[in-house]
DNA sequence: CTGAAAGCGCTTACAG
DNA sequence: CTGAAAGCGCTTACAG
């Protein structure tokens, strides 16, 4: 091929070329390059000049093959779409950016396959870390495979049973808590709530509600999200001296805003109603609104709500939708520098993060003027 | 160090440990491992065997040096954050994991400088392919570089002057065409227009109003969306005979929802009201809701609105909120299918591909019931 | 400070 | 079908 030999060698040019033009070792060019060892001011001036003219680009590959370090985080999110993880990963992006580091990211769609082969291809591309969101906060042979092998580990959200890294999650329980107190607090006595709810691994809904209500320990850690919101729910039923009644959580039992949807009218059509109702993530609380609007239901006037986490539509519906936020973007970031930190080398303990939620109150809770006082007969659910 | 010796040596098997373990050579294990070339049944199962139980995992970035593949993307994000490119990148990451490829994602925050650091950083990761969303349609000195240097190339939404590579992007005219003319059937004569208009290229917004407006020919192809959106609100004027008041046309300035909401009161305090509104895009839409929420006004009781490109909120808000919806995934997923295939060596001339968008109508437009037609002393506008 | 040489973990002609 | 050898583009001891 005649024709354009510059551009041609302008599009490869390596540090060998470099060197040549410039008349010093590989060595020397690739200390001045690199940014390595030390260098004479003249042989530095005539390498730079040679690399410009050149159009020299550092090959990353052949610079990590042989440090061993890529500079480049992997993160395995659920779904990138969702709103929780894009802020997530923007806060990530942010830390990496700022350090120099790359970004290699995957979806898992919270399947565990799909994670276990993202988990794979990021392994092999040599990224210097890994975050990941588990879709499995039990079995997850390839998160205790990774550590074992030394691949420095942040997860975000869940924990892993057994599994020590840094981990970064809001504090669910304190949080639902917050919120269903600030229910009562405004008079409600019948409160819904809505919740994903899938793994069964709980010994089941009704055996899990027994023990919480009931006041047994649980070990909380290893809940998935919507359990430890499910708990900061019943605890603050018992703080306020409120009983539970199971009727009134509604399981989703998938992670889907139509199975969201689908659990409203179950929880519309019982004889003593509800007059307040908390979701417990994003996507349930997109499928609670939806069938709110079709039943055409007002808030807060035949319904007050709050809501789990702080997805844009909340704060321009009408009334606004008071939310218990996540901050979201502040969990990307800490993930980020804690797994930076372990690249880095530093040798802390597995430190857990747990970071608190902000409420945010707009317009979607009813004060009522019911008696604050819990009725004696209903009390009386307490002692069961 | 002592004890752990099998995990230490499991954590790095190489090729050349696999290939000793098994009795073969590095050529043979490569062979059967990197799956090229041929190897008879018997050794293949040595090798495979040796490479189980080392536990090997091959080493992308060498594979990639002397390949010359990395089997990774590389994409230019606006804000992974905003749901526009959320969902671009979701299309991206299917077609990307469907074909094996890893996806190397940074933001670029429309800004210039910002791009040209990322497209360099994914450059040197050796990224096989580059799909990006330009912030500058007229200097992309960078991008140039990259398309003379052989990078495959695609670009999203926003075309670059004199850049001859693929690209996918709604087709801006005819969806805001559409939108706006759906608005004048409805009987609305007065349509205000939010739009971001930040680019000053075009001679400035009076200037460009003044020959869209006489039907000059516009060279619309290097637009920024938001001018072709404003292109399109004034070709369906033109088309249903009815005359533009620049008035009517507001400049955010900026891409900011903030900037969007101030311009709000600007067109609400006019002598002779608007009676429906045009937003040019999601953050504008964001800006504008907001907007009309605290100025308690109505909708469609007290104005119609349409909006450009459909954001989770549009369809809870009460009323729904009618669209234009951008193909938001499907053009991430054409994207990524069209640098794949430029990967492959595929050689076409550039291809241009404009998607429709799609309108879905929700109930934030009034039928009016004003005469259909368009008095006489406004029709004389179109003529000055 | 500088250069010759080895090597990171693979793949690729080239013989046999 | 298989192996010895070279090489991808860098960095890293090691001498000098």
């Amino acid at each position: 091929m005649r024709g354009k030999p510059d551009l041609a060698a302008k599009s490869k040019a390596t540090i060998a070329d470099v060197a040549r033009a410039a008349g010093v070792s590989t060595a020397t060019a690739g200390r001045v390059l690199g940014g390595y060892g030390y260098t004479s001011e003249e042989k530095k001036e005539q390498v730079l000049k040679a690399a410009q003219e050149l159009g020299y680009r550092p090959n990353a590959l052949a610079r990590g093959l042989i440090t061993g370090q890529t500079r480049t985080l992997g993160v395995v999110a659920g779904d990138i779409q969702n709103p929780f993880y894009a802020s997530v990963l923007r806060g990530i992006s942010n830390v990496a950016e700022a350090n120099g580091f790359g970004l290699l990211i995957t979806n898992s769609d919270e399947a565990q396959a799909k994670e276990v082969h993202s988990v794979e291809l990021l392994a092999q591309k040599q990224v210097d870390g890994l975050i990941v969101t588990p879709s499995d906060t039990r079995k997850a042979r390839h998160l205790h495979n990774l550590k074992g092998m030394g691949m420095p580990l942040v997860l975000i959200d869940r924990a892993v049973a057994g599994l020590m890294v840094d981990r970064v999650a809001t504090d669910n329980i304190a949080a639902a808590e917050q919120a269903v107190r600030y229910l009562i607090a405004a008079g409600h006595r019948r409160i819904g709530i809505v919740a994903e709810l899938v793994d069964e691994t709980n010994g089941g809904l009704d055996a899990f509600l027994a023990r919480a209500i009931a006041g047994d320990p649980i070990e909380s850690e290893l809940l998935y999200p919507s359990w430890q919101r499910l708990l900061g729910y019943i605890r603050a039923h018992r703080i306020e001296g409120l009983p539970v009644d199971p009727r009134l959580v509604q399981r989703a039992g998938s992670y889907s805003a139509l199975a969201a949807q689908a659990a409203v009218p179950r929880l519309l059509t019982m004889p003593d109603p509800l007059t307040a109702l908390f979701t417990t993530d994003g996507t349930m609380s997109e499928g609670v609104m939806r069938a709110l609007t079709e039943l055409k239901m007002s808030i807060p006037q035949d319904l007050s709500l709050i809501c789990f986490d702080d997805i844009d539509w909340m704060s321009f519906h009408r009334p606004g939708i008071t939310v218990v936020a996540q901050p979201r973007l502040a969990m990307g970031e800490a993930a980020a520098r804690m797994l930076l930190e372990r690249i880095r080398g530093e040798d802390y303990p597995p430190r857990t993060v747990l970071m608190p939620a902000e409420m945010i109150e707009r317009g979607s809770v009813a004060q009522l003027d019911q008696p604050k006082a819990v009725p004696e007969h209903r009390r009386s659910g307490l002692k069961r």
